[in-house]
RNA sequence: GGGUGCUUAGCUCAGCUGGUAGAGCGUCGCCCUUACAAGGCGAAUGUCGCAGGUUCGAUCCCUGCAGCACCCACCA
């Protein structure tokens, strides 16, 4: 084995060990475990949040199918259908072309294309990351089974009711010229006016005074509305307003959604442009005036000379012809809410179009009771609150988009605008019994992409055809995902999977945080600050660095800003630290905060870990693989010591795993690995294996602890690292007794009956604080490590005494002593530094070895240290009450604490007088 | 306007049902001791946001306040 870990060349080559021996597939007759990815937008690549979230599921994944369980990880991609579609479109363009140069069919062939070209990048990604998703079964929305399930879906919806087609206000995209739900809408604040508006009467006696933010939808005003308690306006009902520029009148009506303080307490209704509106319109008759276009152009029902004027333009010379009459009575700066499209950025207009709605109620309710009563836990809990907030104000779902991309609305017009719903064309015929002969015209509409993804937990799973893989592994055990897309996704699976298979998609979601860059900002390409996964895996030159940060900006003057900044912080690019440094890194982010600010500085810190193991594994090879002879064993402390941690350390990490506290489990891995493997238990181990005078049978229980210690540490930590850990379990599993292809198909570690050992703990812990003990007077008063000393040993007890003969080469080699004897009955100690253990003092004799002012030093340190701890159990136990009220064993250990620190003030003291006196 | 989080060492964060404040990175010493200098050994560092309350005891529970962040919402 080479000195330094090199992941690079080792990681390809191991995943396709895995991938070829089809290692990933549902293996053995475990009970079923199953994860659906949440599938990522075919035609994107890779971002951090997939890479964190990735290596979640993988590990849970990778953990479950070690554990024993028939496990499958579902993989997929999503067609994103308006994501995917302005990806072409912008591609047309940068030809000149827009899509309806090429229509409909030749449109989406080229999305095809493009799908066909870029598809394959996340999957490729997804590999280098080590991901076991069994891609036998990779699926895509828009695959003809998921198509089926989608028409299957939409047909049984529709049949019960649930899917309904009407006219109403949709919020409208007018870029992409598309009905949006609620859910796509982003309200952005921003600065704006309020306008003051005189409309006079239409009798000619006066005026009132509306306020609007939107002069120009006043070409669309229905009436003029008050509160019916306003006194101001009592009387005014029913009186007519001769709306200005529009030639038209309008009445004057009372309504109570009026807020009388706001403004003049007068509301021009606009029922074909505003949410508010529509409904007062509905309540009071009121017509709808849609006078803009699909582009937001004004349109037919506004006056002949506003025609295709631009909504913005209209509102300019609206205005401005208002204040020439004279009308404006004064404008005010406003701050209002913006509402922009997610995708176009577009500022969207309630808008009055025929759309496809799903009725949300009937399915939320039952979604809702699922997660009440436990079927659906949230993780961590109190997402669940986020969840019912939205459930209980839910709306009804507009679900048809006006795009070419995406799955086409299963619904047929006949000539006289009838609707017919089936699986297909000949489908619906036959639904309705209609003629042959009568023409069909298909809905030119598709789908919301996310209606696909409602179903994505069992159109998988083969739905809705009666699948094995349906029946076994639906529900699915766990759903990994953000908590940005819990209504998108999470709330809609839940509704959609007990509608068709009257029982929840998941047990458990759990909901992680959002990968930030190291100072807690979203990661944006517009910000400077992403970093792709792979170049922390591969490494990045500067150069090439900077170039990928600043090609492609929407705003190419943020460039130099951007580049600087890179600079500052990369000056040498980002080093290759490999896939597994990566992975343990985002398990060891994996906390309960929504805001994971993601530090390179952790992946070079995991980096170096996985660099520690790749040592330690050398080591333990170099001492334990040569063959030696058969014969009995016996384990020395430090084996059984090793042994009992290891036990320890693999209950916290499944801890870690049941509670997805990934944090928490790698933590506890490293600590072990690091702390008690490679800095005790390699050291003690080299006392037994180079010691001269250690026998052969102990030799040889050292030898199988090693091997065995490193090969379930391997399996422990295999989730988190798998690539490493594979490569290191392909040598060190065979010694260690394991046959198999490859370290994944081991069993997870287990908690062990009889491994753990407290007696053995606390030798080993008297023998660890020993060694402290002497490396800290050594360190605090410089003495080389080179220069070994012998000790004299002071108020030894018997135990003390045994516990020293038999750890005794541990002692010399860890501490670096020549030695060290008991002082005998009334021999009076030397000139010496001390250290305490218990009553035990071990002594290190100060001729020729240690400086008088830097002992004193170091004792006045420790003294105060002492006197601190002493007040504040002094103070305690001076408290009544305290030991009146406090559980025994908590007052016991407080008085246990007092007589130490007082032992240790009195033996320092007398330390102090001798060395002191040396002066 | 409603809701949800967060505030602990210079930085990024743990801290399980209240009982002696922890880790990584960084900092400071001493070491190339044949697994590892991507390392070893040792050291320093905290009014646990602020103010009350409950309790023998609060980083932890309760209330209020401040700051920060996010989500939802129709005030023209």
């Amino acid at each position: 084995m080479d000195k330094t870990y090199s992941p690079g060349e080792i990681e390809a080559r191991v995943y396709r060990l895995w991938e070829t021996n089809g290692l990933f597939a549902p293996a053995g007759d475990g009970s079923p475990y199953c994860i659906v990815i949440p599938p990522p937008n075919v035609t994107g690549t890779l971002h951090m949040g997939h890479a964190f979230q990735d290596t979640i599921m993988d590990a849970l994944t990778r953990f479950h199918r070690m554990a024993g369980d028939r496990t499958l990880w579902q993989p997929g991609a999503d067609h994103a259908g308006i994501a995917t579609q302005m990806v072409v479109e912008r591609q047309l363009n940068a030809q000149g072309l827009t899509r309806h140069d090429l229509g409909r069919e030749r449109f989406t062939e080229r999305v095809w294309q493009w799908k066909e070209q870029s598809g394959g990048a996340i999957a490729r990604q997804m590999r280098r990351l080590g991901a076991s998703v069994d891609w036998s079964r990779d699926r895509f929305t828009m695959d003809p089974g998921m198509s089926q399930a989608v028409q299957e879906a939409f047909l049984r919806l529709h049949d019960e009711g649930l899917i309904y087609r009407g006219k109403r206000l949709v919020n409208w995209d007018p870029v992409l010229k598309t009905a949006l739900s609620d859910l796509e809408v982003q309200s952005e604040e921003a600065d704006g006016h309020l306008w003051h508006i005189r409309y006079p009467f239409a009798d000619g006696q006066g005026h009132v005074t509306v306020a609007t933010t939107r002069p120009e939808t006043l070409l669309g005003d229905a009436a003029v509305a008050f509160h019916p308690g306003d006194e101001r306006y009592r009387g005014l009902e029913g009186r007519r307003i001769a709306l200005p520029l529009a030639d038209r009148e309008i009445p004057m009506i009372a309504d109570d959604f009026v807020d009388p303080a706001f403004g003049s307490g007068l509301v021009k209704v606009t029922p074909a442009h505003d949410f508010n509106d529509y409904e007062v319109g509905q309540r009071h008759g009121l017509p709808l005036i849609n006078v803009l276009a699909a582009d937001a152009k004004l349109g037919d029902a506004a006056p002949a000379r506003y025609h295709g004027l631009d909504r913005f333009d209209a509102r300019t010379r609206i205005v401005g012809e208002l204040e020439a009459a004279g009308l404006v009575e004064k404008v005010e700066p406003h701050r209002l809410v913006i509402p922009k499209g997610d995708r176009s950025g577009a500022v969207l207009e309630p808008w009055l179009t025929d759309q496809w709605y799903v009725r949300i109620a009937p399915l939320a309710e039952p979604a809702i009771r699922a997660v009440q009563d436990g079927r659906i836990r949230f993780v961590p809990a109190n997402w669940d609150r986020t969840y019912f907030e939205w459930m209980r104000n839910i709306k009804d779902w507009c679900i048809s988009r006006q795009l070419w991309w995406g799955h086409r609305i299963p619904a047929w017009y006949g000539p006289d605008g009838a609707v017919y719903v089936g699986r297909s064309e000949a489908d619906a015929r036959a639904r309705a019994g209609l003629p042959a002969d009568l023409p069909l015209v298909q809905d030119e509409d598709v789908l919301d992409t996310w209606f696909s993804s409602a179903l994505w937990p069992f159109s998988t799973l083969g739905w809705p055809g009666d699948t094995p893989e349906l029946r076994r592994f639906y529900p699915t055990s766990v759903l990994v995902t953000g908590f940005d897309i819990i209504f998108f996704w999470v709330a809609r699976m839940i509704m959609m999977g007990l509608r068709f298979m009257v029982d929840v998609p998941f047990r458990e979601v759990y909901v992680h945080g959002l990968i930030r860059d190291h100072e807690g900002q979203k990661m944006s390409k517009s910000k400077g600050n992403v970093i792709d996964p792979l170049d922390i895996v591969d490494g990045i030159g500067l150069e090439e660095l900077v170039a990928k940060r600043v090609t492609g900006l929407m705003q190419p003057k943020l460039a130099p800003a951007i580049e600087r900044s890179t600079r500052k912080q990369y000056p040498h690019g980002i080093a290759p630290y490999g896939t597994d440094a990566l992975r343990f890194t985002f398990a060891s982010l994996a906390t309960q905060s929504r805001d994971l600010s993601f530090d390179l500085g952790r992946v070079e810190g995991y980096r170096n870990f996985c660099n520690k193991l790749w040592n330690a594994a050398r080591f333990v090879l170099m001492t334990a693989e040569s063959p030696v002879e058969a014969g009995p064993e016996t384990l020395s402390p430090y084996d059984r010591w090793i042994r009992s941690r290891l036990d320890a350390t693999v209950a916290a990490v499944r801890d870690g795993f049941a509670g997805y506290r990934f944090d928490l489990a790698a933590q506890a891995a490293y600590e072990f690995t690091w702390y008690e493997f490679c800095d005790w238990y390699l050291e003690f181990s080299k006392t037994v294996m180079q010691s001269p005078d250690v026998g052969a049978d102990q030799r040889r229980g050292t030898r199988r602890t090693l091997l065995e210690t490193l090969e379930a540490l391997l399996r422990l930590l295999h989730p988190l690292m798998p690539f490493i850990t594979e490569e290191i379990w392909q040598r060190v599993g065979p010694l260690a007794g394991r046959t198999g292809d490859s370290i994944m198909r081991q069993p997870y570690p287990s908690v062990l009956p009889g491994a753990a050992a407290p007696e053995v703990e606390s030798e080993v812990r008297w023998v660890m604080d020993f060694i402290l003990g002497v490396r800290r007077i050594r360190g605090e008063l410089d003495i080389a490590p080179s220069v070994p000393f012998e000790l004299r040993l002071q108020n030894a007890a018997p135990l003390d005494l045994e516990r020293y003969a038999r750890n005794e080469g541990a002692l010399r080699r860890l501490a670096g002593i020549a030695g060290a004897t008991p002082l005998a009955a009334g021999e009076p100690a030397p000139q010496a530094a001390a250290a305490l253990l218990g009553d035990l003092r071990i002594l290190v004799p100060m001729a020729g070895l240690i400086d008088v002012g830097s002992e004193l030093a170091r004792l006045d340190r420790r003294r105060s240290k002492i006197e601190q701890e002493l007040a504040r159990a002094d103070a305690k136990l001076g408290n009544e009450k305290f030991v009146r009220n406090a559980p025994a064993a908590v007052v016991t250990q407080e008085r246990e604490r007092v007589l130490e620190f007082k032992r240790e003030l009195a033996q320092l003291a007398e330390q102090y007088e001798r060395v002191a006196s040396l002066r």
